[in-house]
DNA sequence: TATTGTTATACTCTATAACTATA
DNA sequence: TATAGTTATAGAGTATAACAATA
């Protein structure tokens, strides 16, 4: 049954979904042209960042978690092996495996990265009013809720 | 002046900043998926949508808007062009122009993206609390604030 | 001269197919 | 046989450089 309180909700809802998928949309291309000033390039760093986040990964697992396939992935490692952001040896228990691991270099590499898009970011929180900051934290507990759903 | 208090607030905006961004690439990353179950690319789409929504434009102002440099957005039209989702004709009051228009049929696949995008965002927005359906509006807002400041 | 757009060419990131080495 | 990874090759999207046409 749809009373005129249902037919508000429909409303209502179809308001928010256009206002959120809008905003955050604005928010994510903010945050990619903060990163674009960057020497690496945004697939090139989020795999480093997973590397020095969560530590060592083989090459499968870091194919699985980007959703790239494993030739493209191996593609990526050269090119951050070459660069000396990344080191890659053999499994000892599974001679089919590498393992890869961040280096010192390329551990300075992504903080350097997350210190200046972070320092954007907070800036412009800094300046909000405190309801608003508020408002966003409960806001990102819900919209993490909705993502992993 | 750092005291106590100032010390908190930066604490508290560092992990609001974490937070944030945490949740918005990861809704970012779904809206992604669920909009790659389509016929037409992202960059496609995105352009075609602008046309839509907010009428023809020319060549360059769409490689403004985009952010891509006139020879890409160039190849992006003749792909959309070939398609059949778009027109393109000569400015009349300037030669150098060319107007570039959304056809019925462009008109048509952009809302059936949309239709199925939203479909999923809004059947999990009414699962929602209207408590968390109100934080999320004024977070909204507040995002799209900071996305263009 | 400056602006609008196109063509030619190259680079990056991704994919599929075919292969090697190991379990 | 199945799994982990690499090499070869191709396609999509982007860029720069050089160009044509118009203002």
């Amino acid at each position: 049954m749809i009373d005129s309180r249902t037919v508000a909700t429909i409303s209502s809802i179809e308001e928010l979904d256009a206002s959120l998928s809008s905003a955050v949309s604005r928010l994510f291309r903010r945050v990619r042209a903060e990163k674009a000033s960057d020497q690496i390039s945004d697939s090139h760093r989020s795999v480093l960042a997973l590397l020095v986040k969560e530590g060592p990964r083989s090459l499968s697992e870091l194919s699985e978690h980007q959703r790239v396939k494993p030739p493209s992935m191996s593609q990526t490692v050269n090119a951050l092996v070459e660069q000396g952001y990344v080191e890659r040896r053999d499994d000892p228990t599974d001679g089919r495996k590498v393992i890869l691991t961040a280096t010192a270099s390329g551990q300075a590499l992504i903080e350097e990265t997350g210190r200046r898009f972070h320092a954007w970011l907070q800036s412009h929180l800094v300046e909000l009013s405190e309801d608003d900051r508020e408002t966003l934290r409960k806001a990102a507990t819900i919209i993490r809720r909705l993502a992993d759903s």
